[in-house]
DNA sequence: ACCTGAACACCGTTCAAGT
DNA sequence: ACCTGAACACCGTTCAAGT
């Protein structure tokens, strides 16, 4: 018997596999031995099932830092480990920003930690979730960018044209020991936006 | 006889038309009175159309304020407008991601002067790509987080498990006259972020 | 209630044939 | 060099028929 649970397994297993260019209906049914017309019963659609695997991958963040530690160094733990887990799951970005928070119970989990933790470090309730939601904005950016090519802003042929630019990425690239394009960028504006949200806390607070 | 920017003028058209779902290649053919292999004799895939269309896209973006504003205001302003027009183009962040910059000379044009902005403000050469990629990531998030729904928040009948959070979710709607969530998400984000940055190029040029 | 098998209405892309 | 027309190899989804 097909269920919303060996779905959703099956779904991760066949991304493990084979990437999200592999999760299509007709391969999920086959490994579940099944004809892609008795996923239908189960799932009204394949968005469904990513919303389902969406929360699943929720599970995979560590937000365990927010009981035990102070909320700036809390919220810099969560944020790398959730980009981490994005970045392995790109495709499902655009989808997550559409899709309901509504019975996707591992989703709210997080939340309602994230949520205690700002609340017990001073923020006011209604600042709250902007503030998450700005952070998110930020991480699953900054996922998406992971996955570009190292190359990606190698001016070609015109790169005579736009001399200033050329050289600031020529320079970047060229600092020692650093850390790939993508983490110096996350850690520049994770670093940036943790320090403007304190001032925030700080005006609030006084 | 059919040309990049044939193709790229009657995608932007069919974009305007009946939105992203409607862009296929079939479809772009049609407008352009050809049969769909025709398309392929000047572009080699859809994702190379979609470049095109990015680039265009790329000059709704005003950076204009960069060669008049004080960079902190300036990046607040190109910001905004960044967001605004990728807000209406969603389908693309995904694809900007990935996509390599060379030969996209009006994306080329943007970097090239905020860049120049921030060279100006006195960044050191080799922090500059790490902050743009570090704001773009943060916009492209947000450009996203504008396609959701307004209740994307709603608990739903799991409310009562997690209520600290429901309880910052009831609040931050409540505000009186307030930004819609996305745009109070973004100002909050983008002040933080603008002060963050201010506080990293202090330290540089101490 | 749940599953199969066949079908539908699409996709993007290829390629031989024409001019 | 550029375009047409037909075909290919897929998609997600529906639905009558079976159990």
């Amino acid at each position: 018997m097909l269920s919303k649970d060996r779905i959703t397994g099956a779904a991760l297993d066949l991304i493990a596999a084979e990437g999200y260019e592999g999760l299509t209906m007709s391969g999920l049914a086959r490994r579940l031995k099944v004809a892609p017309s008795a996923l239908y019963n189960h799932a009204g659609s394949k968005q469904e099932v990513l919303g389902w695997v969406q929360d699943h991958v929720m599970t995979m963040v560590d937000f365990s830092a927010f009981s035990r530690q102070p909320w700036d160094e809390a919220v810099r733990r969560w944020a790398w480990s959730y980009r981490e887990v994005f970045a392995r799951h790109a495709p499902l970005v655009p989808v997550i920003a559409v899709m309901p928070v509504t019975d996707a119970a591992q989703t709210l989990r997080m939340y309602e930690e994230v949520a205690r933790g700002f609340l017990d470090a001073g923020w006011p309730e209604d600042r709250i979730v902007p503030a998450i939601v700005a952070l998110e904005s930020f991480i699953y950016g900054s996922a998406l960018d992971v996955a570009a090519p190292g190359d990606i802003f190698d001016s070609g042929t015109l790169g005579d044209q736009f001399p200033v630019f050329t050289a600031a990425v020529r320079r970047a690239a060229a600092v020692p020991g650093a850390d790939s394009a993508a983490d110096a960028a996350f850690r520049a504006g994770l670093d940036g936006m943790i320090t403007g949200l304190r001032a925030q806390l700080a005006t609030y607070s006084s």
